[in-house]
DNA sequence: ATTCGGACGGCC
DNA sequence: GCCGTCCGAATT
């Protein structure tokens, strides 16, 4: 019995009241002591039930004043909540308002016994530092290989990937040096589709069964599995969706995100958490070099690489133009009249002959955006967004009002003028595009049509020549690359209301025409005078991020500054905000009436500010929703730091 | 005198 | 959040 251990536990309890965002010291039974170590799970009595926990650390003494109860029990002497895993939630926790135990609930996964008794399986292996290879192809590209693979510094990279070359044979070159220096990786994708590709890429790359995934649906016992193999060492390479940011990775010495920009990032629970937010903390924190790599660049990066926090690493333009693909734009003017099949399929003349044309020699993708319909209005002539002209919000119409409103601020245009062409109409933004996918079979008789949407996701085709219909992020791989892309129904993913259709919409287009081979023609249809269209014709995203940072800035919105969004009952949220002792500097806007699918009386209030004031707001946010919560308030306000669309 | 309920403080 | 306790009002 080691008698440095003393009889009481810290226990982080596993109640989520702002107010009880504390540990909580428990006596330690003789018979758990040898088990009651930090990072371990345990049961306590608390508030007479009996609820989870963990614990923090042993005391000697406690500061509390009345009785200890005992623990109640050690449900295993698993390690599961390792210290470096404990540093990251309480940053998490404070940068998103949120409690410990709250943000803690996603790093460790429920416990499953079975899994636990199982043997383990370590994967070992010699690796030796790689040569440059594709790294040669960028600028700073060598010098991050170096960097990483000799272990002591910490870089920081963004990444432009080279489009139509394999990116993640590629960033496994820079896993391979962090394994080569003795450390483990952590690679970080959107979805179960992305693990399977990095893993399969991995087992070519590294050796079959180096890598493990770490994902939520591969069920609890499985997952429980795959989270003990990574916390026992035995996993070097570790490759999971979002909450795998958390992952207790042991000797940890590199971190890579792919396609930040995807919202599947986002957890959609509270504290809604970011997992590129996670993995800069972490890296942060404790010194692990970060890799966030993609074809698009997030203004969120952007703002990385300007603070200088991070470095851009990009294409040579040598290498860039051997390799991108030509990107056409068919504009404004659907040249419909001219070909009968182009009109059948509602799709510009151009993209009819560059599909035709490709058909003969490969597969020939066509992205469609997703069916549905969007509520924002437009400008009647020129179709961009209508925002709200003191403070940018999008407008829309309310069920119980006549003239377009502001739906952050609560301002009536009652005269609006298109900032854009200075229109005065006003039309709804509409998007349709199953009609379209309807109609391609017409268009291209005899052609072979594959589709990857929505529940049938294909991963990849072989390439002969078929026509593959895929919605936005479902694009199969196609063996040797795609003969063309089509983009279609492109302007009505740049209507898209809110903040980020425009790099959305870039993004996207880009991750389909990656898929293209080397200088394959890509069409999209949309007007060449757009922004997003012009970056992505010139391959050029960080003219587009730069760009939409600085618009941004000028507009006092995320993420050149930090907001936070405030919803509930009117009464709630007016408490709420005159409970907090907001930092000074802090924007309000509203409180207004909610966006649908809230409650129907709900109100939501906008606050911004400084980046570097972040903390203080969420902090001031946290003590608040604490003052309220012990005096049993009326009502619930959520606070959602970072909202993703405040539109 | 006895029972019920709702408000409130504490939760280790 | 939930439990327990304490107080006042309603019930016998």
């Amino acid at each position: 019995m080691t008698s440095t251990a003393g009889d009481i536990a810290r226990v982080l309890v596993d109640v989520g009241l702002p107010h009880l965002d504390r540990p909580f010291d428990y006596l330690v039974p003789e018979s758990m002591s040898a088990k009651a170590m930090p990072g371990v799970r345990v049961r306590v009595r608390f508030a007479g039930r009996l609820v989870d926990g963990f614990v923090l650390s042993r005391e000697s003494e406690t500061t509390h004043k009345g009785r200890l109860s005992p623990l109640s029990s050690v449900v295993s002497s698993e390690v599961v909540l390792r210290d470096d895993v404990l540093e990251l939630c309480r940053a998490v926790a404070e940068r998103y308002s949120s409690t410990l135990a709250d943000v803690v609930r996603f790093a460790v996964p429920p416990r499953h016994a079975r899994a636990e008794a199982a043997p383990d399986v370590a994967r070992e292996g010699v690796w030796e530092t790689p040569g440059a290879g594709p790294w040669t192809d960028y600028v700073g590209g060598e010098a991050l290989l170096e960097r990483i693979a000799d272990g002591s510094s910490c870089p920081r990279a963004a990444i432009g990937m080279l489009p139509t070359r394999d990116p993640f044979a590629e960033i496994l070159v820079l896993a391979q040096a962090a394994l080569a220096s003795g450390g483990d990786v952590l690679i970080v994708v959107p979805d179960a589709r992305d693990v399977a590709r990095v893993t399969a890429a991995a087992d070519l790359a590294l050796g079959k069964g180096i890598a493990v995934a770490l994902t939520a649906d591969l069920g609890p016992q499985r997952r429980y599995r795959a989270f003990l193999d990574v916390l026992r060492g035995n996993a070097r390479v570790v490759v999971g969706t979002r909450a795998a940011a958390f992952a207790p990775v042991t000797h940890l010495r590199l971190m890579v995100c792919w396609d930040d920009g995807d919202d599947l990032y986002s957890s959609p629970q509270f504290p809604y958490w970011h997992a590129r937010e996670v993995l800069a903390l972490r890296s942060h924190l404790q010194s692990v070099p970060l890799v966030l790599a993609g074809y698009a660049r997030t203004p969120e990066v952007q703002v990385l690489i300007d603070s200088g926090w991070a470095k851009a690493v990009l294409p040579r333009r040598p290498a860039l133009r051997s390799v991108a693909p030509r990107v056409a734009s068919s504009g404004g003017d659907f040249e419909r009249e001219r070909d009968p099949a182009a009109t059948a399929a509602r799709i510009p003349h151009n993209a009819w002959t560059t599909a035709q044309a490709a058909l003969a020699s490969g597969p020939v993708l066509v992205q469609v955006p997703f069916a549905g319909y969007a509520r924002g209005l437009a400008c009647g002539t020129c179709r961009s967004p209508m925002r709200c002209a003191s403070c940018a919000g999008p407008l829309q119409i309310p069920r119980t009002e006549q003239a377009p409103m502001c739906v952050w601020c609560g301002a009536r245009a009652s005269t609006h003028a298109c900032s854009t062409c200075g229109g005065t109409a006003v039309r709804a933004q509409v998007i349709g595009s199953a009609r379209t996918v309807e109609e391609l079979g017409r268009a291209f008789p005899g052609a072979r049509v594959i589709r990857s949407d929505g529940e049938h996701v294909v991963s990849s085709v072989d390439s002969a020549p078929a026509l593959v219909v895929a919605t936005t992020g479902a694009e199969p791989q196609a063996e040797g690359g795609y003969a063309a892309v089509l983009l279609l129904d492109a302007r009505a993913l740049l209507e898209r209301p809110g903040l980020r259709a425009g790099e959305e919409a870039l993004r996207r287009w880009c991750n389909a025409a990656a898929l293209a081979r080397p200088g394959a023609p890509v069409v999209v249809t949309a007007d060449q005078a757009i922004p997003a269209v012009q970056a992505l014709m010139r391959w050029d995203p960080v003219w587009f991020s730069s760009r939409e940072l600085a618009e941004r800035e000028h507009l006092g919105l995320p993420p050149a500054v930090r907001m936070a969004a405030l919803t509930g009952e009117q009464a709630a949220v007016a408490e709420m905000l005159s409970i907090a002792s907001l930092p000074t500097g802090t924007r309000v806007l509203g409180p207004v009436p909610a966006p649908r699918r809230e409650a129907p009386d709900a109100v939501r209030a906008l606050l911004s500010i400084t980046r570097k004031e972040g903390m203080a707001l969420a902090r001031a946010l946290h003590d608040a929703q604490a003052i309220r919560s012990a005096h049993r308030s009326p009502g619930s306000v959520e606070v959602r730091v970072d909202p993703m669309e405040i539109g």
